[in-house]
DNA sequence: TTCCGTGATGATAGCGCTATCATGCGATCA
DNA sequence: TGATCGCATGATAGCGCTATCATCACGGAA
C-alpha cells in the first residue's frame, strides 16, 4: 500500500507547482480530445458532437474532476458568482429574501456572495468596490438609497444589477419589491377605519425603508387630520422584542390618551404586546396593534396580531429570476416589478 | 465629451481581452519596478523597502487598481474565501452565528461563501465539494454528523477545518461548540427540581442536536424515574412558532396530567405560550415553560420564559479566530472549544 | 583580500481555463 | 464543378497574478 502512486501523481510531482488535482488536459488526454473541446462539451454540451461528449463525461467521472472556478473566472474574466448585499444577516426579513434566492440559484453554476452592510452606506460602497473587482454574474443590493458614488459604481458595472426590496421608478438597472410608503398608509388607513383616533407610531433603526413606511403613516393620518407630532416614538437602536416594551411606555408617557400603535414591525409588535398583558392593558379594546412584516408568529399570538405581509421570500427569488432571464439573454417583461404587500387583519385591531 | 479616450484605455482596446481595469503590470510602470514587486507590497509590506512601497502606494491609488482574487486564487492555489455551511439561513440560530463570522472577519482580506444544506447530510456533502473545488483558505461546517465520506473529504483537504455549534471529542481538525445533551439535561432537571413531575418534550425537524437535546431530557427524566415515552411529542417539520400550539394540544391529548414542557428551541416555547393563553392555562401554575437558546423575546414575554441561553454569536467569533490563528501559524490553545451554556430561570418555570 | 550570507529586487514560467482564430470537411448553390 | 458556407474541432495565446529561482549589492567573517 505504501507504494502505490499514480502516473498522474507522479507527473504532478515533478512539475513546480499545481493542485495535484486533475485538469483539464488530463481530462482531454483521457477522452483524446483537445482540451479546448473539453471545455466547450463542460460549458455547452451542444457545442460537441455526441461521440466525443461520452467520452468526455466518461472521463471527467473516471478522474473525478472538477473545474477550477478560479481559472474559468480569470480566462473569461467572468465569476460565477451573484453578489448579494443586505444590511443584515440577523433580520429575519433579509434571511427570508437570502433563502428565496438561495433557493432559485437551487444547485445551478452561480454562487452567492454575501455582504453585511450593518445598514450603513460607507460599507455597502466598500463592498461593493470589493465584488466588483471579481467581475460578478449580477449584483443584488438592497434599497435604493446608495450613495451617490455607490450608485456610479453600479451603473458603469457591466452585468445586472437588481435592487431589492423597495419600490421605486429610477432603478440603477432592475428592481423588485413594494411600497413601503403605501404599507405604511395602509396600515393606518385600517386602523383609522377601525375607529381608533390616536394612533401612536413605534419605529426602531430608521432606516430608508422604515423612513417611507413612516411617512405612510403621516401621509394617512394628516389625510384624516389626526396627526401629532408627539404619537411618532422612535429611536436609532436595532428592532427587537425587547425594545417595544420601552417604546410603548415613551409613547404612553407623551401621549396618555393613546390607543392604537402602528409598529414598525413585527417584532416592536410583539414587545407592544407583552408590555399590555404585563401593564393590564387591554388589546385591542384599550389598544390596538399593527405590525409589519407579518412574520410567522403574530397570527398565533393571543390576541393575534394585524401585521402587513410582505412578500420577502418572493423578493429573493424573482431577483434571481430576473438576473438569470438577463444572464440568458431572455427578454425581461418589466425592469421593475411591484410585489405588492397583504394587510392582515386580525384580533388586534378589532374594537 | 465623446472621444475622451484615455492612452490606457487605447492600448487595452488593441488587446483581444482583458477587463478594461488596471492590472498589477499597470501599478509597476507607473511605479518604475518590476510586477512581482507590486505583488510583494501588496501582500507583505516587509518585503519590499520604504521608498518603493510608497511609491507604489501612490500608483495604486492613481490607477484605482484593486487586485483580481480570481487571478491571485490561481496563481497561488488558494482562495481567500472561507467557506461556511449552515443548515439554514433563516433560523436565527445560525444567522446569529454567521453575523459572528462575519463581525470577527471585519473588512479583512477573507471572504465568505455560505452554503445551505437545508439539513441534508447530501446536500452537505454536495456542497463540500463544490467548495473544495475552489480551494478555500478555510471551511466552518455546522454538527458533528457529517457522512462518511464527506469526513473523508474534509480530512484530506488541506485548509482549517472547524465543526461548530457541537461539542464532541473526535473533530476533523478543530471544534468550537457546546452540548446539546447537557442542555437539554439542565432544563430538564430545573423542571424536576421546581417540582414538575409530567415534563413533556416538545420538538420539531429533530435534527442532530435535537436528537441530543432529547437524549438529555431523557436522561434526566430516567434518572428521576419520571420517564415516560408519551411525555415526548415531536414532528418533522421544520420549527416554527405556531407549531407550537398545535404540538402542545398533541402533548395534552396523550398526557392529559402534563404540568411542563420543554421545548426544542425557543418559537415553540412561544406558541405554547400562545396557546396557553388561549386555553386558559395558567402558566406556570398549571403548565411550566421551558425554551431552548433564549431569544430576545424571551425575557419579555409575559410571563417571561425560561431557556437555556446558547453562544451562538460567540461560536461564530471564535471559529473564525480559530482559522485566523491557524493560519497565520499561530499556535491554537485548543482544538476542541466547550463554550457552554446558561439556563436562565424564569417566570414560565416558578411554581 | 576573499568569500559567503543576507536581504532586496527582478526575470521567468506557469496556475487552469477560455477567447480567438485557423483548419478541415461535407453540404449547398449557381 | 468550383466557390461558398456552416459546423465541429484544434492550436495558440493569453487572463492577472505569484512561486521559484536568479541576480546584485552590501557587510561581516576568515
Amino acid at each position: 500500500m505504501k507504494d502505490d502512486i499514480t502516473p498522474k501523481d507522479q507527473s504532478r510531482r515533478a512539475s513546480r507547482r499545481g493542485s495535484g488535482r486533475p485538469t483539464i488536459a488530463d481530462v482531454a488526454k483521457l477522452a483524446g480530445v483537445a482540451a479546448i473541446t473539453v471545455s466547450r462539451a463542460l460549458r455547452d454540451p451542444s457545442l460537441v458532437s455526441a461521440e466525443l461528449r461520452a467520452g468526455i463525461d466518461t472521463a471527467v467521472v473516471q478522474l473525478g474532476y472538477a473545474p477550477d472556478p478560479n481559472a474559468r473566472a480569470l480566462a473569461s474574466s467572468r465569476a460565477d458568482v451573484i453578489g448579494v448585499l443586505v444590511p443584515s444577516l440577523t433580520n429575519i426579513v433579509f434571511a427570508d429574501t437570502v433563502r428565496g434566492i438561495y433557493d432559485e440559484l437551487g444547485d445551478g453554476p452561480l454562487q452567492i456572495q454575501m455582504g453585511n452592510t450593518h445598514y450603513s452606506p460607507r460599507e455597502e460602497e466598500r463592498l461593493i468596490r470589493m465584488f466588483l473587482s471579481q467581475r460578478p454574474s449580477a449584483l443584488i443590493v438592497s434599497g435604493i438609497d446608495q450613495t451617490e458614488t455607490t450608485r456610479k459604481l453600479l451603473e458603469s458595472a457591466d452585468c445586472p444589477i437588481v435592487q431589492i426590496m423597495e419600490y421605486g421608478d429610477d432603478p440603477v438597472d432592475m428592481l423588485v419589491g413594494f411600497s413601503h410608503f403605501d404599507g405604511g398608509k395602509a396600515a393606518t388607513n385600517h386602523l383609522i377605519e377601525a375607529g381608533y383616533r390616536r394612533i401612536g407610531f413605534i419605529g426602531a433603526r430608521m432606516d430608508p425603508r422604515s423612513q417611507r413606511r413612516l411617512a405612510g403613516y403621516r401621509s394617512a393620518l394628516e389625510t384624516a387630520q389626526l396627526f401629532d407630532p408627539k404619537l411618532v416614538t422612535t429611536t436609532l437602536t436595532h428592532s427587537r422584542v425587547s425594545l417595544g416594551g420601552p417604546l410603548l411606555a415613551d409613547a404612553l408617557g407623551k401621549v396618555t390618551d393613546l390607543d392604537a400603535v402602528f409598529c414598525n414591525n413585527d417584532d416592536l409588535a410583539m414587545g407592544v404586546l407583552f408590555e399590555c398583558q404585563r401593564a393590564g392593558i387591554a388589546v385591542p379594546h384599550s389598544m390596538a396593534i399593527c405590525g409589519f412584516n407579518d412574520l410567522d408568529m403574530m397570527h398565533v399570538a393571543y390576541p393575534s396580531l394585524t401585521s402587513v405581509r410582505t412578500p420577502r421570500y418572493e423578493i429573493g427569488r424573482r431577483s434571481v429570476q430576473m438576473v438569470l432571464d438577463r444572464l440568458a439573454g431572455r427578454p425581461i417583461e418589466s425592469p421593475i416589478v411591484n410585489l405588492g404587500f397583504e394587510l392582515q387583519v386580525r384580533e388586534s385591531t378589532a374594537r
